[in-house]
This record gives C-alpha cells, sequence and structure tokens, in this order.
DNA sequence: ACCTGAACACCGTTCAAGT
DNA sequence: ACCTGAACACCGTTCAAGT
C-alpha cells in the first residue's frame, strides 16, 4: 500500500504513476482521503513533486477518472445493437464497481474525459450502426443518461437503516410515517408467490432499468419514430 | 445578499434562517464556495455561532437539501397514475432548476431526508394506488432513479467545448477523433426535414427519456409482469 | 536551471479562557 | 452558564530562497 517508504532511490515519479497512486489510494482509503498531500506522502514523495505531472488536483481527478473509464471494455460487437450495447454497459458497471469513488467524481468533472469521449463515441457507433437515425440516436444516449457508464444514482439504499440510537421502535417509528417505503423495504415480494426474502438486487434492478430503457428503444425504432410529429411517446 | 453587516441588534439566528443564508449563498455563489466561515460571515455572525444550531457542515448540507427537496409539489392527484408521476416529477425538475448545486449535494447524502422519505413515499403510493404490485413498484422507483427528483446526471454537455486554445481547429481535431460525437453535435437533425437548429433540448431530453421509462413500465404493469418467472423484460 | 521548504490563505472543529 | 477568540490539524497552491 505504501509504496517503498525508504528514503532514497525512489523510482522517478511520472504522470501514469501518480494516476495509478491516486486510483489506489481512493480505493483503499475513499476519495475524502485524497489530498495532494496525502497522496504525496503515499509515493514517498514531497507534495511539490506532484506539481511536476499534473497541474492541480482538479486535474489530477481528471486523470484518475481517465484511467477507470479506460478499463470499460469496448470489445463488444455484432449484428445486434441491443446485445452489443448492453455488454459495454455492463463492462462499466463492473469497472466502476471495482472504484466506488468514480461515479461521484465523473459526475462532479466540468468537461468529459478522452476515455468518457472515446467511449460515447463507440456507443453512438453501435445505436448508429443497429440503423437508429442521427435524432433517435441523440435521444436515446439522453435516455441512458448515467446508466451508459454503468452506473446510476441509487436514492436510497433499503438495508436497515437503523442507527445507533434504537433499531426496533426506530424503524416501527418510519414505518408508521412512510408506510409505503415499509411496504417495499419489509420484502417487496408478500404478493408473489417463490420470491421471498431477495430484499434487493443491484444487479438485477440495474439490468431491469437497462432493459425497460433499451426494449423502449427498440420499440421506437421498429416503429421509424422521430422527435418531429409524434410528441413524447407512446 | 449580504444580511445585515451593521454590528448589533442582528435578529436572533436559528435552525432555519441558517438553513435558508445556506441555501441563499449556495444559490447565489455555488456550493464551492460554501463554508461554515463564509456562511457565519454572511449572517453577521462569528464562526462558532453556528454550531449551536446545526451539528457540523454535514448536517448543515442535509439540511439545505432538505429544504429544497420539501419545495416539491406532491399536491397532484387523480385517477391516471401516470399524469401523476409524470406532473410531480416536472415539479421536482422544476425546483432542482432553480438549486443547480442540490443534486449534487442530494446525491452525496449518505441517507435520506425527511423530506426525501416523504417525496419517495407519496411516489410510491401513486404506483400502489395505480394498480401496481409491490413488486413492479419496486423496480419501477429503482427504473426511475435520479429522475424521480428531476435530475439526471448528464455526461456531456454538447454546447460548443472551445477552450481558450484554438477554436475551430479543435473543434475539428475533436470531430476527427470522435466522428460519431461530432455529427450528434453538429445539429441531430440533418435527417428530418424541420428540426433544423434546435442543437438540444435538455427539457425535451428530460422528458423523452421520463416517457420511454413511464411507457415502458405502463406496458409491463398491462401485461401484470413480475419479476418471477419473466426475467428481464420483453 | 532545478528543486523544495516555508509561507499564504484558507478549511472544519475543539477547547480553554473570559465574561 | 454562556459565549467566543485563539488554537489545532489540516487543505491546495505560491514563491522565494537554496543548491
Amino acid at each position: 500500500m505504501a509504496q517503498q517508504p525508504e528514503a532514497g532511490r525512489r523510482a522517478p515519479l511520472n504522470k501514469e504513476r501518480v494516476l495509478r497512486a491516486g486510483v489506489a489510494l481512493a480505493d483503499d482509503s475513499g476519495i475524502e482521503s485524497l489530498s495532494m498531500r496525502r497522496l504525496a506522502q503515499e509515493l514517498g514523495v514531497v507534495p511539490m513533486a506532484l506539481y511536476k505531472h499534473v497541474p492541480n488536483k482538479e486535474q489530477l481527478l481528471d486523470g484518475m477518472a481517465d484511467t477507470v473509464v479506460a478499463q470499460i471494455d469496448l470489445s463488444a460487437s455484432g449484428s445486434d445493437w441491443k446485445d452489443v450495447v448492453r455488454r459495454r454497459v455492463l463492462s462499466a458497471r463492473r469497472v466502476l464497481l471495482r472504484h466506488r469513488w468514480a461515479s461521484q467524481v465523473i459526475e462532479s468533472r466540468t468537461g468529459p474525459t478522452p476515455a468518457v469521449l472515446e467511449y460515447l463515441d463507440s456507443m453512438i457507433g453501435t445505436f448508429r450502426d443497429g440503423g437508429f437515425s442521427v435524432d433517435l440516436t441523440h435521444h436515446a444516449m439522453h435516455a441512458m443518461g448515467s446508466r451508459l457508464l454503468g452506473f446510476s444514482q441509487e436514492l436510497f439504499d433499503d438495508s436497515g437503516s437503523a442507527g445507533p440510537n434504537g433499531g426496533a421502535e426506530a424503524l416501527a417509528a418510519m414505518a408508521a410515517k412512510y408506510p409505503r417505503i415499509a411496504e417495499l423495504a419489509a420484502g417487496a415480494a408478500h404478493d408473489t408467490a417463490s420470491a421471498v426474502g431477495r430484499s434487493c438486487d443491484d444487479q438485477f434492478e440495474f439490468e431491469f432499468a437497462l432493459d425497460l430503457l433499451l426494449d423502449g428503444l427498440e420499440k421506437l425504432h421498429q416503429r421509424g419514430w422521430t422527435s418531429t410529429g409524434s410528441g413524447s411517446g407512446a
């Protein structure tokens, strides 16, 4: 984790080593503990030395995000655009799950990094090669949104939110206040026969939403939908 | 903007005034310039005074997010679940557009605030009242994702990204490198007759994706879809 | 010419000293 | 008992002094 903290004869620093150490530090200790000073220390180097390879912290984060996005496997190909999109997105998701801090950092970038541009370009190409018009492709990309990159904001996480102050009674109070949420959290399965116990499978939810979007796009495409005339759907 | 900077006789501080000042400061100067010290100064108060009303900065942000989410109009009702969901989500979007910092802050919260819980609860109720099973409602909420709260990560913004160093030639270089993106950015309309010039209408894109999801959910609902058996769609 | 320690202008938060 | 200035342990980044 700490790379050769002995003085002298450290490997010469370069941008790639700085970025890789940043990724490793964020992976291990969380993005909130990534500071220029801490990263320098991790590399056995004086803080100022980093500024030789990276202009400032913001561009360090750009580079780290790029490093992660570049890991997405874009090699999927074939005649079925839906399958190709699906495989790339699921590859993106696997990458982003390995670097939990990355979605937050990607979102906070002001502009897209080169790897993001490359990813978007290849994804647009898949829709176009599948016969989508430029117009529909444009809307499709927006519809996919952050799901394209393998993440989507989860607004709540339905694992037990029992804090330190009281478990059962706090949960009961919440159930009384927000009965619909409690109903969902209670199992999401007491009106189906067999799915009891599966409280929330993130992967399933992700693919459910992904397929909902892909199926909807497929229907629009088959129907020859364009943004002029048909309004907004149905 | 600066509230009574004259010394003496300032209105007594309370939590609500602190939160409102925080929201105003973030609206005016951006979330990155919201610091405890700066906020205190804005209120004509010593930094330590804030800690009487808010335990720390993180909970200040919780409170600010809550203040914003509480502004969403939940009064929409009727027998058409889709219309009700749509109206609430578009109200959420209007609120979030008034407070550009809010989506980022909401995402960065570790747990949902009371106003978010109330919003989610009422939205779940709308699906349930529309006849959705608990199971399908659960997946529907995940599928809507952050779009429920009126925002969705836009991974790129297709307005001209010509930086200070070179306009046209930089753009041409980008077009050569990412031809599919350039094609989309170039107008998104040269294969339709009349929509020339509308480069990207955020509101349209938002509603397009929203309706794609709502239409897909409607079809699943009509079909009596459940998560057991039918796999993941179509 | 290169490198780097000290310094600058900030942070969020603690704590002891003052009233 | 209450309030608050100074202090602590940090930041990112600049810059001048040292080699």
